[in-house]
DNA sequence: CATGAATGAGTGTTCATTCAT
DNA sequence: AATGAATGAACACTCATTCAT
């Protein structure tokens, strides 16, 4: 508060600027909010973006982004919150993946919608990782939404009769990140069909169909 | 935040103050200072950090701060040129790896080091990812590095009759960046040699001897 | 702090601001703001005033105010705790007041002092009253100094042969108080010194000296 | 803060809000609105108040309450008109006071409805004194009704054969003023049943019928 | 009459950087 | 070479007030 306070832990006003339950217009407004905080995150970064940014980006006020969130981070939160959806939906699509074209084909299909929301979330997912995200319960939200991510990846592998271990989950994981990170964040859009089409053979043959050796 | 305010790009009092020949005394400040830059950047986050925590930590004061360095962004500068430094340096080092358990031995002696660097310089490289240093030279020095070390990799792999194609090498690298991520800046301090171990066998068994089918 | 913080609770950078040790220029410095606060609060009173309001007056910046002071709160409490010192010495000064001239001039030199630290103090009292300063500790020391001072001014009465009851005592301090009010903080100077003459007599005859009905 | 911007006087809309003659509806709401403020005032201060508070406490919208009120100021400004009321009020009703128990009997009752008022209009009064209804005439208004009130006093205090000078009868509603203070606006509810007993014997004694030496 | 969303000027606070000592 | 006090632009956040519904 201007008056001595400008309090921004994660309760109090936050708290009210969640709670309050709101109506079709407040609902659009909101969603403007945060759809221009996201792009503007993703082209600046979170901490290098202003308030008056995602708001300039949104076509509103300071005023009414206060009305919605109670402080950058918070909105941080809620879009985390949002990210885990996005994810645990991504786990429950993992595709059966054969050894065929058609497998390739499923997988790449996969893949595409895996590095659009990926990229949509870019700056949430490492926000969480860089754990700027300081609520616990959301924190729980995300662990459990990657977990559940990699458990279905697993399971496609062992249906695969691939290997199917931690590491290797981890190893399919890791790439699968770095990958994103790299199509999305990067300004080089190097042809984001092309590398999809690639990453895809890759993970189809190193991870799928390991070649005998 | 101040964050933008007072900038000065790389020319002016920041060539003063990298420039200036430095007696033992000097150089001596100047390491405490990226030293302690260093453990603070890693505890933080570089743009968390504030000078005044990073002159805290090397128990010194503003005024010295920039008598070594031009700005923030100078000190990370010069961290990035360490760095690439010592990234190069494990390019030189990676050993040949072979099935047996003597391949095994030296791998993990290799990424006992590496992780132990990578561990050092998490930031730094993060910032270098994350476009944080503007300098084009040393935004090359970097892209060198990576390359140079990927390369290591490659050539290994193929000494040792292991698939060493891009993706492959990009796949591992990315394994060992995520790998080491999560053993140094998670608080999660996973047992460090045990997190070792495992992934020394997960690289030897997964690149360098891949298991026939 | 700016990004996502502005954190004011009693502790934190304030602590951080009391105490750090400071040179002669820094207690200047310090002594400067404390001072145009006291000038600035008195006319506007505590809530009206602006950080601004009072940095200018002790003609510096925002940013050294806030060297000294973790924020408004914090300064008011400062200067809360030099109040408290005030009106112990104030407790310590009560002079015999006896019946003839000499007393009704002791009593009145005394009343100067006591209405000219009232002066000064005014808007610190009126925000302990009101609850403003939330600092316990400070809270009890203002207390204190005021029961000191009632016990002062009973001990004198009782030496007089005069009612020296609580509520006798209760009367005679709200009178002060108000009569304080009355003349520091209306822009009425009625007259400070008849005000004084008058009040120093008032008291006399009617707590010190009761008439004989 | 926010407080002195769109600062609108007494005229315009606050005008156009006050003069509009109201339903019972209207009327209901707007007392709805004076109560919500009395109360959030008396527990929060004036000046720490939000319009949002007293919204709330009155179960109505931010709308609304400029339906009734031009603004903040506007509100206190009819708060202190009824408060100016019932202080007129309490000035004819200040009883005769008798030296025997029938005396303090009719005191004790009246200051027990002067209690009651001053505690309900404390803020208000507080206000006052604090110069923050800036119109002018409504400032008479108290002015007037305090000095009544002192008139009502001397005159049964004559009546009594007790002191009644100006600086006695300051005395008097210096402590009445006090006592209120310290009974209502303190969270410590010291029983105001006894402090209503002892004042009331206190300024019977002490005023009405001074204790012969 | 009533509502609650929107506004933006105003204010508190931070922190990179400079400078006198 | 070192210090720490000073600066002020940049930001976060608030809240009285307006307005479309």
């Amino acid at each position: 508060m201007a008056e001595g306070s400008h309090t921004s832990t994660s309760d109090g006003a936050g708290a009210e600027a969640r709670e309050r339950t709101l109506r079709v217009q407040g609902r659009r407004t909101r969603r403007r909010l945060s759809d221009a905080a996201l792009r503007v995150f993703a082209k600046r970064g979170y901490h290098q973006t202003r308030v008056d940014d995602i708001v300039r980006a949104a076509r509103t006020s300071h005023g009414t982004f206060y009305l919605y969130f109670a402080n950058k981070e918070d909105l941080l939160r809620q879009l985390a919150i949002e990210c885990a959806g996005a994810i645990e939906d991504l786990a429950t699509r993992v595709p059966a993946v054969g050894p065929d074209a058609d497998g390739l084909a499923a997988l790449q299909e996969y893949l595409g919608t895996f590095l659009a929301t990926y990229g949509h979330y870019g700056v949430v997912i490492r926000a969480w990782m860089e754990q700027q995200v300081s609520d616990r319960d959301v924190d729980r939200l995300g662990v459990q939404a990657f977990t559940h991510l990699a458990e279905a990846f697993a399971a496609r592998l062992a249906e695969s009769g691939a290997p199917h271990d931690r590491p290797t989950v981890a190893a399919l994981t890791a790439l699968l990140e770095r990958t994103t990170y790299a199509v999305t964040s990067r300004d080089l859009p190097l042809d984001a069909d092309a590398a999809l089409a690639t990453l895809a053979t890759v993970v189809h043959r190193g991870f799928f169909v390991p070649a005998s050796v």
